[in-house]
Formats: structure tokens, C-alpha cells, sequence
DNA sequence: AGCACGCCGACT
DNA sequence: GTCGGCGTGCTC
């Protein structure tokens, strides 16, 4: 038997299957989709099982060392999903393959060295690190610097090297102890207090209990289950433990809520769809607080009612111990949750659950679009039009696609939820792509909180210099005097903090990338974001000496102190990377303020969503304008989106709401629109706009990135591709490029892009197919290509 | 991606 | 004459 495998190497030589030999003992193992180790050169590595036959055309065949699993990792519509994802977006088949797993179960190489013959003549430092540490790992050797005269060893045969491929994935196990047989509990002697404290314990709680518990619910020492277990009345077990990051909690059991009209009306051909088996994606088209959760709870419910499974994806930000709750609330322990939030061990036990069967419903961020259901009865993905649905890095996949494509193979709706959906969806719900579901109304009946629009500049005039304007001033008072609560929200991406020369005007830029260094206030640093350079904050100007050097920008930390300069008696609770880096902190930060322990709470994007606090009736926007002016088509859309967004945390309950933005540019569509909330009105003027030049949805995107250490090479490179591009697609499409890229140098290499504008193409992904491996060379002075069939972020 | 093989300059 | 630089090509 002869297996074909697709050997964990992502390079573009190797993306292809590997025939090996199927030892005798493992011909009833072995079988599609499970992970083996084999031989590859002189090392030994992880791969995938595609296929299984009989013949090769290759003489002279390696074995198959090991197998990983007993069961396919991947199940048939996961294998032959990876082969659509490889098609789509022109990755490597392994990267398709890995993607789809948890992190955890990535393997990791080590490597060892041996001593051929123990008694030897070895130089004596080498001797002296063998007698500590036999094999002697790479890393030791390396960290000794004798790496060289290992080499040499290995030469001369006296050392060997050895590869070995380690799971990193390990199961939590944890010791278990059960109650033998009620009768013999008798026989526990009258004196033994803890032991019949613990015999109760059982008897009355689980029968069977982890020992850590139990020692922890009665206070018996290790002593006393000893010697219990010796007695027999204790039967001993180690079980595999989940870790439950929810553990601490207790989740209150919810029903389903009365469904208003508005809702039933949207649900009814959703459920139709469920019920018939049928594939159909829904845009669920519902402003904030319209009650698009409960939908999707009564779909997931139905669909499980039909022993059918249900994947639901939320941006990552919003994935919030509320958001969490409400499905664990309602669906109790039939829900993983899977998202950044939780480490590799915990994501890991989250997937084997949904591998095994054990839940039926998964909540999670983009790669949860992968978990391994069998028999899915709905996907739904809210807030759709979230930009972190599209991963950056190969594979560059969209949530939306995989789900679209997963629900044709289940047969089984799709439902798109969003306030503000992406213009591609809405023009497709328009089309009749997608079927468009409307909730007009509010569930409790609330009105939509008022919008003022405040003009910075008008501000300025007046001599006002502050980030905040009296208007938002005088409101933040208001509220402090009433006890309600404030939320104020900085944009901070595209104006982060920078330091500049007030005489010369020198910005402190990264060495290596062709950005300016962001400021970290807690490290006294500049960071740059793209590379990781970090350096120490000048004391002069490193151009003109001058000490005259200013922070810019608008950091949260800066918005706390002048807040603190102007109203030293408003406590402020300030939620950014830097307050919420540590596990946990995000949540405690919100409860913090939930509790009212602050006035206001002041942050990033990631306070945008999902908040719901019955208190809060004032939302500020410090400068609504900021991702305005990005080089970026979707720009206005990202700015309408958000200022919805943002406007929906105010005044969500029996508390009127107000919000006020603060901008340069009031007169701007999207934010003159963002006033009322008119998503319509918007989607028409953008709709235009983006006719006009050319974009998405009216014209597909595709972009293709070179860098090189060499500018000329780079563009070089670049011209050329767009030259066989011009000569080889239709009029109609549009080569932009070669331009350089909006980050002109990112770690030492100039980049160069050119976009690919198209309405229908169908012979592109063969040329771009084409393209990619004709330039994909990995030699010392090649060129590094990248192409993103409808990027999301164009730099 | 690793790694071995193999062909030309500065050393014993 | 050898050691070692890193260009080239292979991995079932």
C-alpha cells in the first residue's frame, strides 16, 4: 500500500504530493486525512494523507514512520474544503490543511545530538555538556556556541544528528477518584471523620470527582484518599481534564424571548430554509439593538432540535463575556467557544470537543469557521461586515466565502447579520444573491439617541485648542452631576502617537520600515508596528540636536491626562492594547465599570461593540475623521460603520441616549449621515462613488505585492508583471500599478503593488497561478511576491 | 524551507 | 595541496 502525502513544508517546490510506503502494521491505520511522520531528505517531518493506491511511479519509495492519529483530523468535506481553499486563494495545500487545525496541533521540529559511541575522545567542554544533557538538544549546543564543532563531530562520525517531530499539543490529565460500592461505605471506621466526610461528598455529589476538587470541597489531605483507595472504597482513574476557561462561572439558565413582528417576519424564511435542508444565505439587515441576537439563538435552537450543528462567528473584539454568556445561557454545555482570548492549550480542548461530537455549537472568531462539525444546519456570521472576517496572512481567506462554500456542501442556510452591511453584501441582497431580511425597529421601542455633529474647526477659531469641545465638555458634566456614565472613543489607528521636531520638523521614523515610530508611554519607547523596532525615546532631535521634540497625536493615555487637566474629579477607566494586554483584564476593566466605579470609560476600536450598559447615556467620538483619510476605497465605509456602531452603545435602556462626534470634515457624507443613521442614503452615495472610481462591488480587486531589498528591483520586477498582465486581459479590466506600496518599506524591503481592477475574468487565477510560481523563486536574490485575490487591506 | 553536494580563493 | 565560502538542486 502506498499513501500520498503532503508533507509540512510551505514552499513552492514542495506543494505536491509524496508517495511513501505503507508499513505492514499500519495498512488498517492509515487512511485519508490523518496525520502522519515521515521521512523527507535527512530529517523527519509532519505531513497529511491525501490518498491511498496501490502503485507509484516513483522507484525508489520511502516508509511511512509513524502515524499521529488514529482518526482523520480532517473529515472528507474538510479535506476537500482545503483543496477549494488552496484554488481560491493560491496558497500552499499544507498552509489550506494547517489552517484548519488549532495551533496546538501544528508540529513542532527538535533537534538532537547523539553520541555514536559513548566512551570517546571529545574535546572536554563537549564532553562536559554531554554528561549534563544526553541527547543534547539543539538549543543547549547552540546557546554553548559549539554548533560548529558539533559539525565537525558529525563529520568525523562520532556525533550524529536525529530529527524529532514533537506534538505539541498535550492533553491535560488529572487524577480521578470514584466511589467503589455504596455497601462498603459501612465499613469505613467510626473514628475516620474525613474519610466518611468524603464517602458523603461523593454520595451526595458526583460519584466520581477530580482529586484536586475533592480535597478542596472536604479538606481531606492526600493521606486520607491514599488510604481509602487502599481500602478499596476508592476506585482510582486518570481521566483527560478539559480546560474550561468558563469554569468559574455559573451560566443562568434563558429561554427564548417573545418574538416581536418585525422579528418573526425575518425568521420565518430563515427557519423555512433550515427546515428543507436547503443552502441560502441571509443578509440580515437590523440597526443595533433590534434584536438580531435572538434570531439567531431561535435559528441555532431549531437547528438543533434537528441533531444539527451550528457555527456562529463574531468579530474577535466582540466576543465578550456578555456575548458569551448569552449562548451559554441559553445552550448551556453544548457550546465551545473558541477565540484569541484563550491560550493554545484551551483552544486545543475547545476543538477536540467539537471533534468528538460533545457540542453542538460553536462561538468564535474567524477560524472557527473550520470547526469540525459533520452535519451543520446553519452558519451565521455577525456583524458581517467586520473587516477581521478576512485573514491577512496566507491563506488569505474570507470568512464569508468559507461559509458560503461549507453551507452548498451541508445544504443549509447562511445568515449575514449586520447594522451597517459591507457594501458588497448589500448590493448583492439587492441583486437577489443573498435574500435580504429587514428589522426597522428597535425591540424595546427606543429611539434612536440624538447625533451632534460638532465642527473642530469652528472650535479652533474660537480658540479652542483642547481635543475636546466645550459642547462635549459641558455634556460630560451634565452626566457627572446626573451619576449616568460616558463613553468616549478615540480612532487611533492612521494618528497614533509620534514624536516630532518642533524646529526642524523631523518625525522619528523606523529604520526599516517607511513609518513613523509610535510612542509607548509605559515603556518611555518607540515602537514601530510593522517590524518591532524598538528604541529609547531621544532626548534631542537625532537631526538638528534640537531639544525642542513634542508628542503628537492622539493617544488614549494623552486624551486621560488632559481629561484629568480639565475634570480632575472624573475617574476614568482607559481600555487599549496597553490596559488590556493580560488575560482577563478586558473583562475586569468592563465590570469595573459596569459596577460604576468610573464615569467614563475611554478606548479604542475594541469598545466600539457589543457594550451594553443600561447607565451609559453619553457616547463621544474625540475625532470621527481620522480613517477618513486613509489610503483606502473603503474608507467612508469604515468610518459610516463605525460611527453607527459606536452611537448604538447610547442609551440602550429606559435612559435616552445622546451622542456627540467631533470632526474636521463635518460636511463629509459619511459622517453627516452617520447623524442620522440613514444606512440607505448612505449605501446609495457610496454605491455612486464607488462607480465612479472604479471599486468594489462594482468591479472585482485583485493586488499583487514585491518586495526586495533593491527599489529597483522591486519595481522592476513589478513592471514586468503588469506588462503580462496588460497583454493578457481583457480591455475592460484595469491594471493599476506599478506604484509603491502605501508602506513604501516594511524590514529593509521596498515594496511595489499593482492592482488588478475586473469585472469578468475568468482565465486570472490561471495567470495569476502562473505568475506566482514564475516569480516565486526562493533564491538569495529573489524577489518576494504576495497576491491577494480581493484584499481587504491594500498596503 | 532545510540540507547536502560541489566548485573556486586564502591558508598550512 | 586543504579548508571553507555559499551558489545549485533535491527532497517520495
Amino acid at each position: 500500500m502506498i499513501a500520498s502525502v503532503i508533507v509540512d513544508v510551505p514552499a513552492k517546490q514542495i506543494d505536491r504530493t509524496f508517495d511513501y510506503k505503507v508499513p505492514e502494521a499500519l495498512t488498517s491505520v492509515v487512511q485519508r486525512g490523518i496525520r502522519v511522520i515521515v521521512p523527507f531528505g535527512p530529517r523527519k517531518i509532519q505531513g497529511f494523507i491525501l490518498s491511498l493506491k496501490e502503485e507509484s511511479s516513483v522507484k525508489k519509495l520511502k516508509s511511512i514512520e509513524e502515524v499521529v492519529d488514529i482518526e482523520p483530523v480532517l473529515n472528507e468535506e474538510l479535506m476537500s474544503l482545503s483543496e477549494w481553499l488552496t484554488d481560491q486563494t493560491l496558497c500552499y495545500r499544507i498552509s489550506a490543511l494547517q489552517v484548519m487545525l488549532p495551533a496546538a496541533m501544528k508540529a513542532k521540529y527538535n533537534k538532537f545530538f547523539h553520541l555514536i559511541e559513548e566512551k570517546q575522545h571529545l574535546p572536554s567542554h563537549i564532553k562536559e555538556l554531554f554528561e549534563k544533557e544526553s541527547p543534547l538538544t539543539w538549543k543547549t549546543a547552540d546557546a554553548h556556541h559549539v554548533l560548529k564543532d558539533l559539525q565537525e563531530l558529525i563529520r568525523h562520525r562520532k556525533v550524529e544528528m536525529k530529527y524529532v517531530v514533537k506534538q505539541s499539543a498535550n492533553v491535560k490529565k488529572a487524577r480521578f477518584v470514584e466511589l467503589a460500592d455504596e455497601k462498603l461505605m459501612n465499613e469505613i471506621p467510626g473514628n475516620a471523620k474525613k474519610q466518611q466526610l468524603v464517602s458523603d461528598h461523593l454520595l451526595k455529589n458526583a460519584r466520581k470527582m477530580a482529586v484536586t476538587d475533592l480535597k478542596e470541597a472536604t479538606g481531606a489531605t492526600s493521606a486520607v484518599i491514599k488510604t481509602m483507595i487502599d481500602k478499596g472504597y476508592l476506585i482510582e482513574s486518570f481521566n483527560e481534564l478539559y480546560r474550561d476557561p468558563f469554569q468559574e462561572r455559573t451560566f443562568e439558565k434563558t429561554e427564548h424571548f417573545k418574538l416581536t413582528d418585525d422579528q418573526k417576519t425575518a425568521i420565518a424564511p430563515i427557519l423555512e430554509k433550515v427546515n428543507s435542508y436547503e443552502q441560502q444565505t441571509f443578509l440580515l439587515h437590523g440597526v443595533t439593538g433590534s434584536g438580531k441576537t435572538e434570531i439567531y439563538l431561535q435559528t441555532i435552537d431549531q437547528v438543533l432540535k434537528q441533531k444539527r450543528q451550528a457555527i456562529m462567528l463574531v468579530p474577535e473584539i466582540s466576543l465578550t463575556p456578555q456575548m458569551v454568556q448569552r449562548f451559554k445561557g441559553r445552550f448551556g454545555d453544548q457550546v465551545a467557544v473558541m477565540h484569541s482570548g484563550l491560550s493554545v492549550g484551551e483552544k486545543y480542548d475547545e476543538w477536540r470537543k467539537i471533534h468528538r461530537g460533545e457540542v453542538n455549537v460553536v462561538v468564535g472568531a474567524r477560524s472557527a469557521i473550520f470547526a469540525p462539525f459533520k452535519k451543520l444546519g446553519v452558519i451565521i456570521i455577525d456583524e458581517e461586515h467586520e473587516t477581521s472576517y478576512k485573514q491577512e496572512d496566507s491563506p488569505r481567506y474570507h470568512a464569508r466565502d468559507v461559509a458560503i462554500e461549507r453551507s452548498n456542501r451541508h445544504g443549509c442556510p447562511v445568515i449575514l447579520g449586520s447594522a451597517t452591511p459591507s457594501l458588497e453584501s448589500f448590493a448583492r441582497a439587492k441583486k437577489g444573491n443573498y435574500q435580504l431580511l429587514e428589522l426597522e425597529y428597535r425591540m424595546n421601542q427606543q429611539d434612536l439617541p440624538e447625533v451632534k455633529i460638532i465642527d473642530m474647526r469652528e472650535e479652533l477659531r474660537e480658540g479652542n485648542r483642547s481635543m475636546f469641545s466645550r459642547d462635549l465638555l459641558e455634556e460630560i458634566e451634565k452626566r457627572i452631576e446626573k451619576k449616568e456614565q460616558i463613553v468616549l472613543f478615540l480612532n487611533r489607528r492612521g494618528y497614533s502617537s509620534f514624536i516630532m521636531c518642533r524646529d526642524c520638523g523631523t518625525v522619528m521614523q523606523c529604520p526599516h520600515c517607511e513609518v513613523s515610530l509610535t510612542y509607548h508611554r509605559s515603556k518611555e519607547s518607540m515602537k514601530c508596528h510593522y517590524c518591532g523596532h524598538e528604541e529609547h525615546v531621544p532626548e534631542k532631535c537625532p537631526e538638528c540636536e534640537s531639544e525642542h521634540i513634542r508628542y503628537f497625536g492622539t493617544g488614549t493615555q494623552k486624551v486621560e491626562e488632559e481629561l484629568f487637566k480639565l475634570m480632575p474629579h472624573v475617574k476614568t477607566i482607559r481600555m487599549d492594547v496597553d490596559t488590556t494586554s493580560k488575560k482577563g483584564s478586558h473583562e475586569k476593566l468592563l465590570s469595573a465599570f459596569d459596577r460604576g466605579e468610573a464615569d467614563v470609560l475611554l478606548g479604542t476600536q475594541m469598545i466600539a461593540k457589543g457594550l451594553d450598559f443600561p447607565n451609559i447615556t453619553l457616547v463621544g467620538v474625540l475625532s470621527a475623521d481620522t480613517m477618513l483619510h486613509l489610503p483606502d476605497f473603503r474608507a467612508s465605509e469604515k468610518t459610516f460603520q463605525l460611527l453607527t456602531q459606536v452611537s448604538g452603545r447610547a442609551g440602550r435602556h429606559d435612559k435616552p441616549g445622546e451622542v456627540i462626534i467631533q470632526t474636521y470634515t463635518p460636511e463629509h457624507f459619511s459622517i453627516e449621515l452617520a447623524k442620522t443613521q440613514n444606512y440607505e442614503w448612505f449605501y446609495q452615495k457610496e454605491m455612486m462613488m464607488r462607480k465612479t472610481a472604479q471599486y468594489p462591488p462594482f468591479y472585482y480587486i485583485s493586488l499583487i505585492t514585491l518586495s526586495h531589498e533593491n527599489v529597483n528591483k522591486a519595481a522592476g520586477v513589478c513592471n514586468e508583471i503588469a506588462d503580462i498582465l496588460k497583454s493578457r486581459l481583457s480591455d475592460q479590466s484595469i491594471i493599476l500599478g506599478p506604484v509603491a506600496s502605501p508602506i513604501a518599506r516594511i524590514q529593509d524591503k521596498y515594496r511595489y503593488q499593482c492592482i488588478i481592477k475586473y469585472k469578468h475574468e475568468p482565465e486570472l487565477k490561471t495567470l495569476l497561478k502562473k505568475i506566482l510560481d514564475q516569480y516565486s523563486d526562493t533564491g538569495k536574490d529573489a524577489v518576494t511576491i504576495h497576491i491577494d485575490v480581493q484584499p481587504y487591506i491594500m498596503m
